[in-house]
DNA sequence: GATGAATGAGTATTCATTCAT
DNA sequence: TATGAATGAATACTCATTCAT
């Protein structure tokens, strides 16, 4: 039996907000694990012997594997899509910001994949639904704020619902994840971005005029 | 102890390949219960309760729970996708079509739900992986062949790849899906459509003037 | 790992209403291990052990472990107190009929025991609870018609209530179970039984009419 | 975090013996929670939380669970039939002191609860088992002198054991905690007051006439 | 082909108690 | 004395699959 690693208080040197070292460490194990084995075949007992803890110490946590997957996803998604590290987006045009985000798809997998799993939890949970779907949509309120933005700093087709649009969009790359899934091959990353480019793209203008 | 309902046999208006009726009840059945229910949470006993069998003769015809849920999702592709009962494809544009599609997607929510549920299977189960990768392989292979030729057939612009805009659609198809498991609430269809319209309508003429 | 007993099934030669020698046997096993261990610390996977089956098969024939709890009450209620080999009701005073069984009453310490088992559990459970009264409503009934008669037959007090006689009588015994379950050192069988037969025998004629 | 209550220090009104109010608001709330919620079923943890304590602080005045219920238990029968508010002992009549305690009946139902309660921890536990015997008994002995003490004063009949009926009335007091556990319906306090009343009335003269 | 009892491994969660601080 | 995080073992119940009949 392996030697139980008995963590230490939080102490004065962990960065503020991540307040229990503990905690933090079991969400982003989770994340990982969730992603690596499924949320359903991933057991807590399995999760607590990664983490050279026992059950009961997650339970101290968390009120329940629900919760973990809701962190899971909370992290993920601030991790992978707001922090980040490209171009910001009132700084770029947003047909170009979204392109160089699909430049870069490969390395929110992980979290395309909590979100699969997440999703397939939460249509039998209703727990798990309702969690995730308050972490999620607080997101998209954020992001709906920004397209709306951008269609007036851009001057951006107003026919055009801003809010469509970013559902596509997520939507899309939602959809990645589902056919990554099920091991369907995808295209290049710059295929793809010059794709999203040219169709975003073609929003800047009114509709166009010479529409037979 | 109920009696048992024991299946008509084989009428012979059923067509060749379904040769057995209470196969084809069972596909049925599980496509139905896989979404309402859960694949994982749906245990083969109630599925088998549900109509009247039992779980051996479940499994007489086929080899494990992932084989119906592969047979499942191949009869509701077919059913909910290729048995259009809108325009057809060579008769409509390519932009028409999809907007039409989408217009529709509401009809289509189980079919999107039994393939959030088969993703998060298939992340899990090799077998599951691999049979419904082939299943669904075999329709993109289609569909992808339908966009080659829409490229000709409507002059579409030469520099977009119309795997890359398939791939794009169909995955923000399968993105909704994740997104109503999650409950978030999505734009009316006509907006969808309109906005569908409007990106895919995009691609057809030559790359727009003002791109250096 | 042991061999497991495949149990035959249902013979001919079972006994009628004990159609299924497994749940009969399981369900005495289960009387005698509640009253052992205590319906509480009995774990269900252990009771699977003595009976060299597993937990599903127990699950295969009870619906939970308050069900196997109620049939172990039903059963010794009904092997107990109905299945009488001493003198049959009709057949004897009501006093002396009661002294009978207090002289007894030693032979009836694990129907007591298994009682205030279930009265644990079923202040805790709804569903034990629900399952029990049933059962012990069902037999109580009897009772009842058989002390009214008694009543009659014996031509005792009119102004007693057999009912309330009956309650009396019946909270004895089961109290004795308390008592038991202390480890409280309670009367010889004789002169309980001569104390009851006094009591009760008192009831064989009007108040009586010399107190003061 | 929540700011614990912290209880004032020993005042000096507390009766001596029980100096920490601490210790005795703890035994106050385990009787009423283990009524309420079961001995089995109520957590330690859950109980700390009720009194705005932690479980470490609950360990500090108790070795277990088992002595917090054992100081219950005498908590309630010290206050439930000591520290009567009807006529006492030695002013009454026997019959009429009982008569009287079941006319009152309803007032017990959660010592009677809490000593079923007790039973069942007791038939499990070797220490709990042994710490209630010591409770009970103590009050056993008490009321058996009280009952020898009516037997002389009262000239009851000698023939009869003080003690069988002593055992028989109190078994009768908790079985009906048995009966009441499993929902089963009592008859009115002043029916079953006038049947004691009639049953031990009847010990007042030696032997009737009439027996052989 | 069908039956359904049995398997056996697995699941999330709980809890009395301990102990370093 | 108090704290509360951690322990570690336990619990009821489930399920895909098998196989003797």
């Amino acid at each position: 039996m392996p030697r139980r690693l008995r963590l230490p208080p939080p102490s004065s040197t962990a960065s503020p907000g991540e307040a229990h070292p503990t905690r933090a460490a079991l969400i982003e194990a989770a994340a990982e694990a969730f992603v690596e084995t499924g949320y359903g075949a991933m057991s807590v007992r399995d999760l607590a012997h990664r983490l050279h803890m026992t059950t009961g110490a997650i339970y101290g946590h968390f009120r329940g594997k629900a919760n973990l997957l809701g962190e899971a996803v909370r992290l993920r998604l601030d991790r992978d899509l707001e922090g980040e590290d490209g171009p910001k987006y009132p700084e770029t045009k947003l047909a170009e910001y979204l392109a160089h985000n699909f430049r870069d798809y490969r390395k929110r997998r992980a979290l395309r994949a909590l979100l699969v799993e997440a999703a397939a939890a939460a249509r039998v949970d209703d727990d798990v639904r309702a969690l995730l779907h308050d972490v999620v949509s607080e997101r998209q309120a954020g992001w709906r704020k920004q397209y709306r933005d951008a269609w007036i700093a851009e001057d951006l087709d107003p026919e055009v619902d801003p809010t469509a649009v970013l559902v596509i969009v997520w939507a899309a790359e939602l959809g990645l994840g589902v056919l990554e899934a099920l091991d369907i091959s995808l295209p290049k990353p710059t295929v793809l971005a010059n794709t999203v480019q040219r169709l975003i793209g073609s929003l800047d203008r009114g509709p166009r005029r010479h529409r037979r």
